[in-house]
DNA sequence: AAAATAGTGTCTCTCAGACATTATGCT
DNA sequence: AGCATAATGTCTGAGAGACACTATTTT
């Protein structure tokens, strides 16, 4: 066996090893607010981002993201878990690996390796949080604010990271559902859709969606036991065909 | 400042840090042989992945993913080139992170994270290397063998992630070129994708692919200084009409 | 009636899918 | 002539895009 540079023949005593391996995640939900208007009508939906206040060194007083240690006994998605958890007081939520942040010096406190995470949250289920706890150091900010604030360590980096990829996978993929009810109408999902990506337009919303020929099934018609569709009328007068997620899930292709 | 569980006064004297931050990369590479025919023939072509066979503990005698423990001064992806060029040879590629794999257990030498990324190769820029290497330690192997193999440490499990994302991208996004000449016949690349992908299937490829009103220019022809057609026989009797990717990249979406 | 959301009719043009047919140049 | 690959012709029906129009219920 030889000494060259790549050699299998590592041990933690030759070498420095890392000071830490922490997961950081980051906390969307939608919030819907009631319009001003004496009628009924759609909700006001912002995108929301959660961030911590940071009560010690480093950083101390900066927002940033929620996160902490991985330990030896864990894998780095049971850490973020417990995390989200610990932190955000959520559990039973969408949550994804999507990058690590390795930068030297990216860590005042040493060689420190940060996993990062999203998670998609219903708003319901940080309702329950925001009651017990101090809302000035744990709380939700709108996403535009968030970009605009200076995060403590590189977690503006992550923030912007996560929301590239959740608005490239709220195109390509069906996690709009994490923000919708069981049942939803069209005009929800069209909402929720365009409050994750602002660009996002389609003037025939409904025909695409419910053709049932070439997006074959992603959303079914909700029916009740007997039957017959279900309707809405939350948001209208006129009451609105509930549609719920099926298990379907297409494959995109550039090439056909 | 309290001790509670989640508290931020983390120090890496309290706490048991990791043994090492390694990065493993699966180098994927399609081959391409002559037929044997005495005619012009497409060329026969297999993905394969190049592995490594380990001389030390653990897993001494076993094969596995090229890689490496990070260091100190260098980010993780930095660290994965710096494998790439010393274990298999080779720069300026397409390499991207795709996971962490930190289930407790997974290294037998002690509590190690590590860092998978995924390359691909052109089959030219491995020739050179295997002329001046040892075959016996370092060798590139057909997919389907590899999958069956019974690699090192959870190095199964990041080929078959590996694979499943090189899939998805080989559909949805360009990096079929990195597998193909600067400029290539339609036949080329319907090759690759399907030597990638098996299922593909598509019988009016060329149309589809061509008809630039849709998936607006994702190649475009490749014509000489006076603005003709270039073609070539390569591979064929009749020349075909060379292309090359542009640097168009369509969004996609399950919406519209 | 006015307002607000839900949903349909209709037209054009492109394109997907299927399959047959022609084109080119080598042996 | 026979072969292997390259490329086009032609038909059908689905669907995208645009925009006007109708439907339902509340205020």
């Amino acid at each position: 066996m030889s000494n060259e540079e790549h050699s299998d023949a590592y041990s933690p005593e030759n070498f420095r090893t890392p000071d830490g391996a922490p997961s950081d995640i980051v906390i969307f939900t939608i919030t819907s607010r009631e319009k001003a208007t004496p009628k009924k009508a759609l909700p006001t939906r912002e995108l929301q981002v959660l961030l911590i206040k940071r009560k010690v060194w480093p950083y101390e007083g900066k927002w940033a993201l929620p996160g902490g240690f991985c330990k030896e006994t864990e894998s780095m998605y049971e850490c973020a878990l417990r995390e989200l958890r610990e932190e955000a007081g959520v559990t039973d939520v969408h949550m994804e690996y999507f990058n690590v942040y390795s930068k030297p010096g990216r860590d005042p406190r040493g060689w420190i390796l940060s996993h990062a995470y999203f998670a998609l949250v219903h708003e319901h289920k940080l309702i329950n949080r925001r009651a017990d706890t101090d809302a000035s150091d744990v709380r939700l900010f709108p996403l535009e604010e968030a970009l605009a604030m200076e995060l403590g360590f590189d977690h503006g980096d992550m923030l912007r990271d996560a929301l590239a990829r959740v608005r490239e996978k709220m195109l390509t993929t069906t996690i709009a559902r994490e923000f919708l009810p069981e049942e939803f109408t069209i005009s929800e999902l069209y909402q929720v859709i365009q409050t994750v990506v602002p660009t996002f337009e389609e003037p025939n919303f409904i025909r695409k969606i419910t053709s049932t020929q070439s997006r074959q099934g992603i959303i079914e018609e909700a029916r009740d036991s007997e039957g017959r569709p279900k309707s809405s009328n939350r948001y209208s007068q006129r009451a609105a065909q509930l549609y719920r997620f099926t298990e379907y899930s297409p494959g995109l292709s550039i090439y056909g």
